[in-house]
DNA sequence: TGCCTTCTATACCGATCGGTATAGAAGAGG
DNA sequence: CCTCTTCTATACCGATCGGTATAGAAGGCA
């Protein structure tokens, strides 16, 4: 396998399984069998494995939400598109979606901030005109857009989070009962 | 002020900032004017503070939390009163809520793991007994309520980190909104 | 053959990591 | 006064941190 390559897997797994903090650059390239030059000749830094790391491993995720959260007139499928993108990275790339999770509410002051805000952000604001699109038929939620983004992903989040114990599989009724949850409540 | 409390504050205060990985036992003892021995002295370990920060830094949210999450035949009110602890403690506790974030989706294998899932379940088991009381009287809630927790504190955590710069305020409309939103949906 | 670019290995840098051995200051009880 | 306990300071430990200077291996190209 490329060694590029190599590392950022390695790095993920590790990442994946302690935190960024808590793996050392030595690690890395000791797992993968390879020496610190190789890392720092790829990626200049460990900040840059860790920025080379979520954009090309969200990638995937932001190309299927791009295309799920196409508005076209029915919110209820639209949101089924959006669960199933997650769900389905979350099942193909476990690691990174892990990974992902520890640095959703990073500190502010940490090195990782700034991507993970990016990362969020714009996964965000595909719901947020989702959101906002069918607004324009439910006339209830105009200006709650952004709220409904959040809570959207987060709600996810959690749910991918609960099932973190070995692989992440969320069967089709208990995405039904999520949908139905955001979209009518806890009470109907 | 006592030595040791001044030791969790400054330690809470930087982590909150950076995240409990990036900073070191050196710099919390020199912003405390203080030095090593103390803090091994209080807490044994960098782990024994983390550990102390948590247990003591929860206690009051988990002890509102008790008495709020009392059902007593009104679920909208038990709800609201939950909210209410915890924003409450939010506003109280910036910075204690802020690094109880960043540990929310620690990874498994992170020294904190252990401490932020049982704060966690702590406060999860809570809801859930409240929404299993709730159960009784709303038949269709029957068998949701670990989820139903899940999801309403995941909601709340995520209002409280939309709103981290700066104080965290989250005005009367907005928490009846959120309220609104998990108990009935986004169509309502 | 020789050259040039791309990648990797050896060995090392100063700084910082968490943690500690030892001793001194300070107050309480006698 | 002395002693005991509690807390803090000086100085240090080996290990690891992120990062690099230098040189060698390897392949394309002439």
């Amino acid at each position: 396998m490329d060694s590029r390559t190599l590392l950022l897997k390695t790095a993920l797994n590790l990442f994946a399984q302690r935190g960024y903090d808590s793996v050392g650059v030595q690690e890395i390239v000791a797992t993968a069998e390879l020496t610190k030059p190789s890392l720092y000749h790829h990626f200049g830094s460990k900040h840059g494995l860790l920025d080379a790391l979520l954009t090309e491993g969200s990638a995937p995720l932001n190309e299927a939400l791009r295309t799920a959260s196409a508005y076209d007139g029915n919110l209820d499928v639209a949101l089924e598109r959006v669960l199933d993108a997650y769900l389905c990275f979350a099942e193909n790339a476990p690691d990174f979606y892990r990974f992902w999770l520890s640095l959703l509410f990073c500190p502010p002051g940490h090195e990782a901030y700034r991507l993970a805000v990016s990362l969020f952000t714009a996964q965000s604001a595909l719901l947020e005109r989702m959101f906002q699109s069918a607004a324009q038929d439910h006339g209830n939620m105009k200006g709650r857009h952004v709220r409904y983004a959040y809570v959207f992903i987060s709600v996810i989040n959690s749910v991918v989070a609960a099932n973190t114990g070995g692989e992440i599989r969320i069967e089709a009724d208990q995405r039904r009962e999520i949908l139905h949850q955001f979209s009518h409540g806890i009470y109907s």
